[in-house]
DNA sequence: TTATTATTGTTATATTATAACGTATTATGC
DNA sequence: GCATAATACGTTATAATATAACAATAATAA
């Protein structure tokens, strides 16, 4: 099991995380022979900063402030587009909202688990799920080509919370 | 496991299906005391007419020919969200669609295969599944709510097709 | 019947996303 | 380096999806 939760829900130094996923994402763009330009950095950057999905029009009041200039919505959507097809973000259907991946270098599926009560989306990717959903599909000759799985329910933090606070 | 895959896939009686589906769905509202108006029961006659999930605005549009009289996008998303309510429709958030559920009355998490050829979405109640996710979230000690599981690839007859074609 | 509640009608607008076309920037071949 | 092509970005307009707010109507209950 591949999953990003430990660091999601714990603190830690999240710039190192911010780091390593924009270095290792000019990593991946050198070996596609793709740009990493400044607006997409940035986006990148954004996407990183919390492990909350962000709209795209959030993305793009931050990113305006970040680069101090106005910023219209098909330059957002052109930079989520590009770092889609990299791999380097995903989709939240649910949320129409979008965020980092943690590892985006090795091939996954994406499963998210995102907090009801604090919005925060962990990353998991189970080849035992996998196995039972690509099972399933066989047995009803379905050919997968690809997922979507949200789930939605609380963190282990907000877990805590709550049981905490049913003991006042 | 529970599916309507061979229905959805095979040809049959369709008219069936969808008396039975709004039989269903009156027999529910009686139970929880609301009401299946007329413009609730059209709507979900009309994602019954198919297994393709339709949007809110093709509903709109259907429903206005169907009652013979304009309507707004208001009235269409309140009987969605009725539907909704009961368990008698699903939303299907990487469509922005919605389709009728194959079987309201048994507690079931949604799970979709949805056909990216012809548009199908068959329903699939698998406890395995269910069981899977379930304990990947008891590992990961996140509390589990409800899912939105939406697996994209070719449906059993479009995969037929395509290895047909292929041999041409 | 009248009061109350639930539903629908209507208008306006918010939110999310893309089309179309022009300009600027970056890479490539000569 | 310079011309050229390819790529990315700027700009305006608009499409597609969804909701807020309030008025009118219909159904139910007192």
């Amino acid at each position: 099991m591949l999953t990003n939760s430990r660091l999601v829900h714990q603190s830690h130094d999240h710039e190192r995380c911010i780091n390593a996923a924009l270095l290792c994402a000019n990593d991946l763009c050198a070996e596609k022979n793709a740009r990493m330009t400044t607006t997409r950095e940035s986006v990148l950057r954004l996407l990183w900063q919390s492990y909350r999905p962000l709209g795209a029009y959030q993305l793009q009041d931050q990113l305006a402030e970040m680069l101090g200039k106005p910023i219209a919505p098909p330059t957002v959507y052109r930079a989520i587009e590009f770092l889609l097809q990299l791999g380097l973000i995903h989709r939240i259907h649910s949320l129409n909202a979008y965020i980092g991946c943690p590892f985006p270098n090795s091939e996954h599926s994406n499963l998210f688990m995102i907090c009801t009560q604090c919005g925060s989306a962990a990353e998991v990717a189970h080849n035992t799920v996998n196995n039972v959903l690509q099972s399933t599909c066989d047995k009803l000759n379905f050919t997968l080509q690809s997922q979507s799985i949200e789930l939605f329910g609380l963190c282990p933090r907000c877990s805590d919370n709550t049981e905490v606070s049913n003991h006042d």
